[in-house]
DNA sequence: TATTGTTATACTCTATAACTATA
DNA sequence: TATAGTTATAGAGTATAACAATA
């Protein structure tokens, strides 16, 4: 039980990076301890989410698109499609490439993790307050974004 | 040169925490290429700013205040102490404990760098506007705060 | 020659358990 | 018994280089 001391964290306090990390380290906290027992990492879901509502795109787009270095979306790919709820299938026309799928349990899945997704969103709005989300998410969007 | 495809990203699209990752990286990237001579990485650079205003602290009150194991704040601290950027003392009255400071070395090289960070910090501001920056910290102090 | 996916590998970050020396 | 710091270690996450198969 420690005595909530009054350290000075000097310019940290208005630092945007600083406030983000504590802020994202808070929310997948969230995030994890509500998926624990599904053992499903917020990569996994963002992949399984983008495969739900794009069928068929291939590796390279995916890991593109979630900012995954594609050489690191192969062992996370395998342990999805290991615990059958993904699958890679041959392209027609490149037999290089491989489309990804979610199968019916991946879809299964995800319908289940979604519910619980959305409680802990809806933690994070409670905390946000109505219109605060809204606002976070483009304030956000503006550092993301390049330029 | 990929052209820039449609890919819906479903529920990530407004998960606070996806765009809270996604900001986060793009932030830690832009500080990581203003510190990348100076081989300060944003955890050591808290530390030191922590010790600057508030010299003679135990470990674990700074492991706690940032959030760091205290068995992962051993080598983080150690690389400071090798490069002569802070020291450890022994604390009068109690020999398991040791206070931590900057060396001159150190708060001349922090100097250095809080000019960096204020570039840096510069881009952030000029992505967020000029109230933006203060109504996304208030909105990460609500996600980082317990309760 | 260029691209897709893959392997191997290394480095950082984070997490846990167990230890020591002191209190 | 409890605390401050430490060690060892294991697991994620992330990064680069090099390769095979195919285009």
């Amino acid at each position: 039980m420690t005595i909530m001391s009054d350290i000075n964290l000097g310019p940290l306090t208005t630092l945007t990076g600083y406030a983000l990390r504590r802020a994202q380290v808070a929310v997948f906290q969230d995030f994890h301890a509500m998926m624990e027992h599904e053992d499903i990492r917020p990569a996994q879901f963002s992949v399984l989410e983008v495969l739900k509502h794009n069928p068929g795109l291939r590796q390279t787009q995916v890991s593109l698109t979630l900012g995954i270095k594609s050489a690191n979306f192969v062992p996370l790919f395998d342990a999805l499609e290991r615990r059958n709820l993904a699958e890679r299938r041959p392209i027609e026309g490149d037999r290089r490439a491989r489309g990804l799928f979610l199968t019916q349990l991946g879809l299964d899945t995800l319908t289940r993790l979604e519910k619980l997704v959305d409680q802990h969103e809806a933690r994070c709005e409670t905390k946000l307050g109505p219109t605060g989300k809204r606002t976070l998410l483009d304030l956000l969007h503006r550092l993301t974004e390049a330029r």
